[in-house]
RNA sequence: GGCGGCGUAGCCAAGUGGCUAAGGCGGAGGUCUGCAAAACCUCUAUUCAUCGGUUCGAUUCCGAUCGCCGCCUCCA
């Protein structure tokens, strides 16, 4: 079965076909850097990881976008996010952006989430944002008052297509206080109107501002994707006001379907409540990775669907960590089998169990990318290679093993990473555990113990067989 | 009030209109071992929130109820 995405727009799982064969224009909504970056940009980005991964996987070209958002959007109180964090640590503003921009990237280096072909910033794209509010206004669906530009709903029908609202059901302005300026209260803003003491702004042709909440997404992806994009993904929080809104300005500017494949992660939960920025109960990346290691935490994330809520607790993560240790145990064994085989042909049986296995991994990311079953498979596997190790194999038999286990797990999965240590210190412990092995046909116990136990608390863990010894590093 | 999602073993978590309801953690027993660890083997949900309905048959489809969550406001 060829892969199949839950589109949200249309609420089922689509065969996907991209606009142009063997290439895939992808957009994903990127971070506001005012912070660090929390547990729940980790499952955004690492879903999102996979899809990129997956799709190269399968031999497409896959362009991949993703914005970073530095122009300040307004809080509940009307003050600017970015403009409060200035203040807050006493930076310029472009400072501050800069220093969480890096710490953005720092984290998802550290959770192997691969970086976006092209990272364009908000601020680096005013010209392209004020160019598409005047267009909109030009054919009718925008609208200036004072210094400020709406997008008018009532020009567009289709608003709400993708969240399936209805306009007149939202509770407009329960929460927030409608602008009077606006015609309707669900107009969002395209460009807004700067107050003397707002520090980002900018000029153009309605004075100056700083461009709406929306507009930045529609603006660069556009600029560097063409006016439809194969894939928009976000998370679901998103995908009312923020996406819609998208579509909205989008088509009404092109006339063309603004996305094909919408999609929509779930949220990262603590306690069963949504972890956010506003409601304070967010642990940061950084934070997280005092406890664990980056492929622990990706690890973790990939084992519930991305479209289902994670709870971020220490039991949970705690036990998978120990699961994933079970995978790199089977990669380290197979590496170190590949070193110590016998030349000879691949056996047939081996050939069977890694295209069985290929089968098994590509119908689990084939479907919608379930990566917890994938991963379900991996497991068996890991099995399967561990009683096959048990008894010699030939080099190349190993390394059809090797090779397929570690495309999965790795090229597309990025769960195993490099064990710590650099590798001349491979040969130092095999010729310990070599020693020691001597030692053993000595009988001489206490010191083989030793030599284990100082092994042990240097983060290498022997293991002995009749005919001979062998080795793990720990984490 | 409107829109949407979820409720599967002690915990985490896939899945399916009917053959044994994946996998991981934890637990129990075993093989191996000088001991240990790892690995491997066996066991660990007669049952999928509750109650109805459709069906020859439902955990899976439909309805109701209960519970939890998200969105309707910036948020990954």
């Amino acid at each position: 079965m060829p892969l199949q995405i839950y589109n949200s727009l249309t609420r089922q799982k689509e065969e996907f076909v991209p606009l142009t064969e063997g290439l895939v224009r992808m957009y994903v909504c990127g971070p506001t850097v005012y912070d660090y970056p929390h547990i729940g940009h980790a499952k955004s980005y690492i879903s999102f990881d996979i899809v990129v991964r997956y799709l190269r996987y399968l031999g497409y070209r896959v362009k991949y976008v993703q914005n970073i958002t530095d122009v300040g959007h307004l809080l509940d109180d009307g003050e600017d996010r970015i403009l409060k964090g200035a203040q807050r640590e006493k930076r310029d503003p472009m400072e501050l952006v800069e220093i969480y921009t890096r710490a953005y990237f720092d984290a998802m280096d550290a959770l192997n989430v691969r970086r976006p072909d092209i990272s364009p910033r908000a601020t680096g794209h005013i010209p392209e944002q004020i160019e598409m509010v005047q267009r909109l206004i030009e054919k009718g669906h925008a609208y200036e008052v004072n210094g400020s530009v709406y997008f008018d709903i009532s020009t567009w029908p289709q608003y709400g297509v993708l969240s399936g609202r209805k306009v007149e059901d939202q509770r407009a302005g329960e929460r927030l206080e409608i602008s009077e300026e606006k015609r309707h209260p669900a107009d969002f803003a395209l460009w807004k109107k700067a107050d003397p003491e707002h520090i980002m702004r900018w000029n153009s042709p309605w004075g100056r501002g700083y461009p709406g909440w929306h507009i930045e997404c529609s603006a660069m992806s556009m600029k560097y994707l063409g006016e439809t994009l194969d894939i928009h993904g976000g998370g679901m929080e998103n995908q009312f006001p923020h996406h819609e809104c998208e579509i909205a300005q989008s088509e009404a500017m092109t006339g063309t379907p603004f996305v094909r494949y919408w999609m929509h992660h779930n949220m990262v939960m603590v306690d069963g409540v949504k972890m956010s920025k506003s409601l304070g109960n967010f642990t940061s990346v950084q934070r997280a990775l005092e406890s664990y290691s980056g492929a622990q935490i990706r690890f973790f994330i990939l084992q519930s669907h991305y479209r289902s809520p994670v709870d971020f607790s220490k039991e949970a993560i705690d036990a998978s960590a120990q699961g994933l240790e079970r995978l790199m145990a089977a990669r380290d064994q197979l590496e170190r089998a590949l070193r110590q085989a016998s030349d000879g042909e691949s056996a047939a049986e081996i050939a069977t169990l890694t295209a069985e296995y290929k089968a098994l991994f590509e119908k689990e990311m084939n479907d919608d990318f379930n990566t917890p079953a994938a991963i379900g498979h991996l497991f068996n596997y890991a099995r399967e290679i561990n009683s096959r190790l048990n008894s010699s194999l030939s080099a190349a038999s190993v390394k059809l093993l090797r090779d397929s286990f570690v495309l999965f797990a790795d090229d597309v999965l990025g769960i195993l990473p490099e064990r710590a240590a650099g590798l001349p210190a491979d040969d130092f412990i095999d010729l310990l555990v070599s020693l020691r092995r001597e030692i053993r046909a000595q009988k001489n116990w206490a010191l083989s113990d030793y030599l284990r136990v100082r092994l042990d608390e240097l983060g290498v863990v022997i293991k002995d067989d009749k005919e001979k010894s062998s080795w793990a590093y720990k984490n």
